[in-house]
DNA sequence: GATGAATGAGTCTTCATTCAT
DNA sequence: TATGAATGAAGACTCATTCAT
């Protein structure tokens, strides 16, 4: 038989293609820097992803996977206003320890093929079920769940985009405003309690 | 930088550079083609625009400048629920309108160099007046209107591209849900009076 | 280097070579997908063959030997006139036959390294044979005819191409047009009889 | 105004490509070798031809014009028999002075692109406008011309190839055999006169 | 013998930009 | 200003071949 397929390979591209492109830019990051720095050949960056961009959609699957591991279990938090809060914080938190890869996601999508990755889906789909059962309870304004939790995560990214990426403000302030604009915008009487 | 002789030459450059990148993207878009497609040389266009890119910024800032036209207008409704409402309404429309400048975004974006251009500075201003003078007069719950203003026009751009650009669902859902966030996010007792 | 131990299985890489070849043209096809079609691991072929040149060599002797085998019976017809425009035709047709081997040839003499093949040697020493019994007998003009030999074969190659490759032109013409050149040429007192 | 083409540059990188094909071989050649060779930058042979394929091409024009620039002007002696002879051997000259372009026609058909180029076309126009006139001077067997023209063509082309390019024998025996098969071949009583 | 993962050399071509005219 | 010929950097990707298993 040949030589074993190494599940271990593929992540150490990942992880060299993460640090060279935080170096240099997509654009300006060739593959064989990438494969050098992973040890290996450049043509076996090729049994593993199908081209850079695939690289690069890798690298986004990972940031929004590993996001959603932050920000879901803050969901589950007994008080809906806190949840928010948590999970916002969470999301936003993560996006400031992972700059580097948010940056790549607006490469991502120049490349005009973007679907929403796994890590995606199951970040939205967390948020839709926690939406809906809140719904249920009564606490929260019925709207669609599915495209609440789209708009809630752009929002998210948008800002942690404003602040990580394009302006570098801090977060804090912005963190607070969406935290209450959500609170107020999606709950029923979250207003009335506590003005 | 911009204008140096013929105004009327750089509109031609970017209305010639619009067709052909929606036709073959940017990245595929060849500065001489754009040329031959503006009836001038090649070389003439580096008197109007510093770069390719320069010329994608000149077509965002364009979408950007006309949908801040649109909104604006839509803000001075006396009734701000309806101000909001219809401010998104016309800010949708517009992109709906000029998808193919929409998409230019992340592009202009994944360059790194994005700047806040001056059309959405001009619209982001505008909200955050409107915002301040409803403040003001007590009907909403008082944040910082810039950073609202910048959080408001991130989901409208971002439920704009999701409509038009990724996935090219039908937008009034969205479109409703949005609006009603923010009235309910932003507005003191906008639950109360119609729940 | 031919024959290790499986000699049906060069028959079945030859095999999916042609097919491959044929479909893609020889530089754009892959030895991976050969190996593919011919049901084996790409590093066997190597046992088989040298190189990918190596592999259309053996798809020229085969054409070669192929042709020999149709030709040469036809040498051995009493009238010599009647050989020559027999064995030209079988030659044609076999070239008709396996067109898409005809066109091997040009790519394998572009290598290089051409050397007359196996089969081509058995075909032009059938027909020096047969030129110098018909020499003794007095009926040919005499010439060199190792030298007369290659060169019918040249021109047989040569409106092979012409007919089923270069211009796929119809090719009795150039047949008749050949075998009466030939006649004349070769024979003694062709024209007299007939003339 | 820009510069002006200068219209010697495309005889300039033929002269290079030739030299550095003749060198290292077509496939070992490096576009940017020849550039290097011709003084000009590598984009700028792009200016001028289409592809590396489109300079094989272009020398292998030149080689088919030389070649009838040199033997048309034989056809033209008054004894037909001499005229087969002197063109032929000029042919031949020609091919064993130029070989290294000879050598690139197997190249260029390889490509599977090859179309006759214009100084084929020449030749061999020559070639059926003499046949011609010396069929309806009632010397030679009627047959059509254009076809024995190109049959004539393709063996001069092989036997250059089998002596200066494949087995680089010496022409001589080969040219004789040559001419004297043509003359029998071709006119109706050569036999007679000398046997 | 058979496998197929790994290798890594190798280059054509594009095209943004410049600059001589 | 305008031109458009000239520049030349730059790199993703393929694929023949090898070799550890």
């Amino acid at each position: 038989m040949a030589r074993k397929i190494d599940p271990d390979k593929r992540t150490r591209i990942l992880q060299a293609a993460r640090k060279t492109f935080n170096e240099y830019g997509v654009e300006k990051t060739p593959i064989s820097l990438i494969a050098k720095r992973a040890n290996i050949a450049t043509g076996t960056i090729y049994l593993y992803f199908k081209s850079k961009e695939d690289i690069v959609k890798g690298l986004v699957d990972l940031y929004m996977s590993r996001s959603s591991e932050r920000f879901i279990p803050a969901l589950s938090h007994p008080d809906v206003a806190t949840a928010i809060k948590n999970a916002v914080h969470e999301a936003l938190q993560h996006a400031g320890e992972e700059k580097d890869l948010l940056r790549l996601i607006d490469v991502y999508r120049s490349s005009g093929r973007s679907k929403p990755t796994k890590g995606d889906e199951m970040g939205l789909l967390a948020i839709e079920t926690k939406l809906n059962s809140v719904v249920e309870q009564g606490i929260a304004i019925p709207y669609n769940s599915r495209i609440v939790a789209e708009i809630i995560g752009g929002m998210i990214e948008w800002i942690a985009k404003i602040c990580f990426v394009y302006k570098v403000t801090n977060i804090s302030r912005y963190e607070k405003t969406l935290v209450s604009m959500l609170q107020h915008g999606l709950l029923k009487d979250f207003g009335k309690k506590r003005s």
